[in-house]
DNA sequence: GAAATGACTCTAC
DNA sequence: CGTAGAGCCATTT
């Protein structure tokens, strides 16, 4: 009992929370994003508690290859899933469709000092 | 203080 | 090209 102090997970947090409805990412660009590309695993660790907040869309983020690993932490074993056709994204066999077409990069999408 | 876990990613064979 | 193993970071116990 410390998790006060999130200020790593407030970040990833922050960023979950900035993508757009239809778009996904994936932890290690978060990750990237927050300074730590290493920290892919603590991205989705911070995801296992935003399932506490509304605001957190953690069913938007996914592993690199547009894979649903973390469908199973979600409350339904499909849900996950759900949530993501529900906005227009197309999922199969747990892999998201075009994940390419539909992946969110905050440093293109936030323009982190690019150009 | 040290060991164990984890919704990942990369490198090597 | 496919599978296997190690690495990395932060949190938790």
């Amino acid at each position: 009992m410390k998790a006060e102090n999130e200020n790593f997970f407030d970040r990833v947090y922050e960023v979950a929370r900035l993508i757009p409805e239809g778009r996904v990412t994936s932890y290690g660009a978060i990750a990237k994003y927050l300074g730590a590309a290493r920290s892919a695993r603590m991205v989705g660790w911070a995801m296992n508690g935003a399932g506490k907040f509304d605001d957190i869309p953690a069913h938007r983020v996914v592993n690199k290859v547009g894979l649903l690993t973390g469908k199973h932490h979600f409350d339904g074993t499909n849900l996950m899933q759900q949530l993501l056709e529900n906005e227009g994204i197309k999922v199969v066999d747990n892999q998201i469709v075009h994940f390419e077409k539909h992946f969110w990069d905050p440093f293109k999408e936030l323009g982190v000092g690019e150009d």
